[in-house]
DNA sequence: GTTGAGCGTT
């Protein structure tokens, strides 16, 4: 299950984001995006979770939460390239679930 | 010592 986190404190670690999440359920790991140019923290990043039921509760009990002084945004990513052939019929945007 | 919406790399 992958998670999307937004609104991240640019001093918000990955190791501190899966604690927040481990403590809602198991995290596989932890994402932070990083600038590309600079380096820097981008203020959001990817959660992966192997439990999805985990995840969804991770996602509605850390979602609209404060961590490092700012709230934070969790929900379901997109996906990221799920095979640029096929991967089955929805992909795309898959906003229908 | 900078910034503040948005969806990342194999």
């Amino acid at each position: 299950m992958n998670i999307y986190v937004g609104n991240l404190s640019w001093e918000v670690s990955e190791d501190e984001l899966k604690e927040a999440f481990e403590g809602h359920g198991q995290v596989a790991s932890v994402n932070i995006i990083t600038d590309k140019y600079t380096g820097r923290s981008r203020g959001f990043g990817f959660v992966e979770m192997s439990v999805d039921d985990e995840a969804r509760a991770a996602i509605e009990a850390l979602n609209n939460t404060e961590l490092k002084g700012r709230n934070m945004n969790v929900n379901e990513a997109r996906p990221r390239a799920e095979g640029s052939r096929d991967s089955g019929g929805g992909g795309g945007g898959g906003r229908s679930w």
